[in-house]
RNA sequence: GGCCCUGUGGUCAAGUGGUUAAGACACCGCUCUUUCAAGGCGGUAACAGGGGUUCGACUCCCCUCAGGGUCACCA
């Protein structure tokens, strides 16, 4: 074995990959390509009730999609595959063979529903459930006994109770556990399948792996796993428990928080780039305090010691505002090509005008991304470059179609606009300013009300900018059209 | 309930015995401006509580409280 770094992200596919298992994957990777070694990905379906191939997809695809790369594992394969538990069963059978052969482990007979009205027994009498270790000295007759009333055994582990276990973790420093707390827990279950204590102890031991990095809720699970390593012979790696993320009312995260999962906030328009930096910076700061880093450079400073050891609560905000950033300052093309699913989505495009008309995207994205918060908002916000404007936001009828002249100046910019040979921004800038200079009244007295004529809206990018794009005709007509509505208005 | 972890502003988060206790998001002003953003400038706001140790504690120790995790033939 060498010293080279072996971290490995273990998901269990029983759902989707939700932000917190994507920030533990990402500090795996960060610690990987920081100390020049390898990232694994290791599927652990050894639950095979709630497993499911979906769910293996789903993690892959939102790991893929984050630019999470593994080095080792599903679609990659790799020196110590394979790399899902549900294909390494004979590894984990040997091995528990071997702990029955040296008397560290043993055939347990309980049915679940025996183990489970003992446990409730316990708790009544207020005390702690666990297991008395009842099958730990069978005999042979026993055995058979059970072994002809059709009892499949599980394989538990003979846990000392004397002593105690102790767990160097790098973020939490020493933490020790009383043996006397442990019982023997189970290490194959009656169906031939491993449980997460024994299977990720085997395959941790057998891939090589250097250093355990999970969340928080592993800690204490670690002695159990500690007493597998010894039992088996097996060195210990090092262990490194993250804090976990929690919802805005400090609990766990589930479902009724809203967005949980990589791809719900996928589909609400959230930037991978912006989802990285967000989550780099929940439980580890650079030394240096800048904020806004890209994947490349959480690499170069990333290390253990500086995570900290609180929960973090997420916060949607900050993780909008790295949006928001990374919309304004990513490669336009890239931009472009992301928001025209959501275009297409909403029915505002269609794939073959997303083809046919990728430089107008472009330049359309181009002046308008600036304000948007995410994919989603900035599809909202460019509809109008592309469908007919509908109707006038209320408050801005008020405010700019109300005044007295708003149709003449609509109807008096339009013909101005029209008369011009060039259409550009300087031209059409010069031309709204010279009418409203002729006639005695501000420019954003006609600015205003073609903003609101043209788009529909009171906000937006700059309104010649808008005008350039939208072209001479269009922009012509919706100022007439909204002159029009400003008069039918009126009379009611 | 037992065991374990944690406790700096609303949130993220620097800080490792002596600091005016950084910074970011959010929020609030001001500024820029054709609107809205962005940008610039400024502001409100924190060491959970109580005991120790020490010349001196946010920093070390203990207790309390609070939050979280875990006690499955789930991972």
């Amino acid at each position: 074995m060498t010293d080279k770094v072996r971290v490995r992200f273990a998901p269990s596919p029983t759902g989707s990959l939700h932000i917190g298992g994507a920030r533990t994957a990402l500090f795996n990777l960060l610690f990987a390509r920081h100390s020049g070694g390898t990232f694994i990905l290791r599927i652990e379906d050894t639950d095979t009730e709630r497993s499911t191939e979906e769910s293996v997809a789903q993690i892959i695809r939102s790991m893929k999609w984050l630019g999470l790369d593994w080095d080792e594992g599903p679609d990659k394969g790799g020196d110590y595959g394979p790399y899902f538990q549900s294909q390494r069963l004979e590894l984990y059978r040997k091995e528990a063979e071997r702990l029955l052969k040296e008397g560290k482990a043993y055939y347990c007979y309980c049915t679940p529903e025996e183990l489970a009205a003992r446990r409730e027994a316990m708790m009544k009498a207020g005390k702690a459930p666990r297991y008395e270790g009842l099958c730990r000295n069978l005999t042979e007759e026993d055995r058979k006994r059970y072994e002809a009333e059709g009892r499949k055994p599980v394989i538990r582990l003979k846990v000392p109770q004397e002593g105690q276990t102790v767990v160097e973790d790098i973020i939490r420093g020493t933490v020790v556990f009383e043996n006397s707390v442990l019982d023997d827990f189970i290490i194959m279950k009656s169906n031939g399948m491993p449980t997460y204590n024994f299977a990720c102890v085997v395959d941790d031991h057998a891939m090589g792996i250097t250093h355990v990095i999970r969340a928080e809720e592993h800690l204490s699970n670690t002695p159990k796993q500690i007493l597998v390593y010894k039992a088996l012979g097996y060195e210990l790696p090092k262990f490194a428990h993250v804090p976990m993320i929690l919802a805005p009312d400090r609990s766990k995260l589930s479902k009724r928080h809203g967005a949980t999962s990589v791809e719900e906030f996928r589909d609400q328009g959230y930037l991978p780039q912006a989802i990285i930096n967000y989550l780099t910076l929940l439980g580890w700061s650079p030394p240096d305090g800048e904020e806004i880093m890209s994947m490349e450079k959480a690499i170069k400073e990333f290390t253990l010691e500086r995570v900290n050891k609180t929960a973090a609560i997420y916060d949607v905000k900050k993780l909008t505002w790295l949006n928001s950033h990374y919309l304004r300052e990513l490669d336009l093309d890239y931009i472009t090509e992301q928001v025209i699913p959501f275009m297409v989505k909403k029915g505002i495009i269609t794939q073959e005008d997303a083809e046919q008309n990728y430089e107008y995207i472009k330049r359309v994205v181009a002046v308008s991304r600036d304000r948007s918060k995410t994919l989603d908002e900035l599809a909202d916000a460019i509809a109008f470059f592309f469908k007919d404007v509908e109707e006038y936001e209320e408050k801005g009828v008020k405010k700019h179609f109300c005044k007295e002249n708003a149709a003449e100046l609509l109807l008096k910019g339009a013909e101005a606009l029209e008369k011009l040979e060039e259409f550009t921004h300087e031209s059409t800038e010069h031309a709204f300013r010279s009418l409203t200079d002729a006639m005695g009244v501000k420019a954003a007295e006609l600015i205003h009300p073609t903003r609101l004529a043209i788009t529909g809206r009171t906000v937006g990018p700059g309104l010649f900018d808008i005008i350039v794009l939208l072209g001479k005709e269009k922009t012509v007509s919706r100022m007439r059209k909204a002159a029009e509505w400003i008069k039918n208005n009126e009379k009611i």
